[in-house]
DNA sequence: CAAGGGATTGGCT
DNA sequence: GCCAATCCCTTGC
């Protein structure tokens, strides 16, 4: 092996087989990397959602198990990939509660590495490849798409890393409602780090809302 | 097997 | 602010 990491360690799957909500928190400030022959593009997460299996009428494996949501009974520290409204892929990173099925959604990131080729892959992206806003931007970015459904995270050799990165200050932390959800749309289990340019706007019924 | 709608985005009004 | 793009999964008959 001839690569480096770059920030911190690949995590460990005992450090993200813990509650979705718990996960979503302590995954703000990680990086995920992503290799393949284009190269590297590594973000630092600033923004994700819990979805919480059985109990989370958003989650979608509420209605139990089926096949596009299988990843998401685990192992945790795998990614769950999937396709929505035609056109995007969106991607979680797999946690558990009690044995419970759950994820959490990366919603938005800061490119740390390979701002080149994240402009290449989203050219409409706003930010110049340096930010990747919008879970579907972040897939983008990172190139993933359905064939990265189920890698393992936690695997030193896999194309696809989870890194611990740098810590975020706990005074930068952030929680509210979770976006384009309609059920459970009080639940405060959206997380991101105050500040990043990243960080999508906040919404309320499922549209953008100017900032005061 | 048909139909509804979705953890979105970017462009246009 | 509004809406089209565009596929697939899930549900229900």
């Amino acid at each position: 092996m001839t690569d480096e990491v770059a920030t911190g360690r690949v995590l460990r799957r005992d450090q993200l087989a813990i509650d979705p909500v718990e996960l979503a928190l302590s995954l703000l400030g990680t990086e995920l990397e992503s290799r393949s022959e284009q190269g590297t593009v590594r973000v630092r997460l600033v923004e994700v959602e819990a979805y919480r299996g059985l109990d989370d009428p958003a989650s979608h494996c509420y209605r139990g198990r089926t096949p596009r949501n299988e990843v998401m009974w685990g192992p945790a520290g795998h990614l769950y990939v999937y396709f929505v409204y035609g056109m995007h892929f969106c991607a979680n990173v797999v946690g558990l509660r009690d044995g419970e099925p759950g994820a959490v959604l990366l919603r938005a990131g800061e490119v740390l590495e390979g701002r080149d080729l994240a402009r290449t892959r989203r050219p409409t992206a706003r930010g110049g490849g340096l930010v990747a806003k919008g879970p579907a931007v972040l897939t983008s970015v990172l190139g993933l798409e359905r064939a990265h459904n189920g890698l393992d995270l936690t695997d030193p050799g896999s194309p696809i890393r989870l890194l611990s990165g740098e810590p975020v200050p706990p005074e930068c932390l952030r929680s509210g409602p979770r976006v384009g959800v309609a059920a459970a749309k009080e639940v405060p289990w959206r997380f991101w780090v105050d500040g990043s340019p990243a960080v999508s706007a906040y919404r309320r019924n499922g549209r953008a809302r100017p900032r005061s």
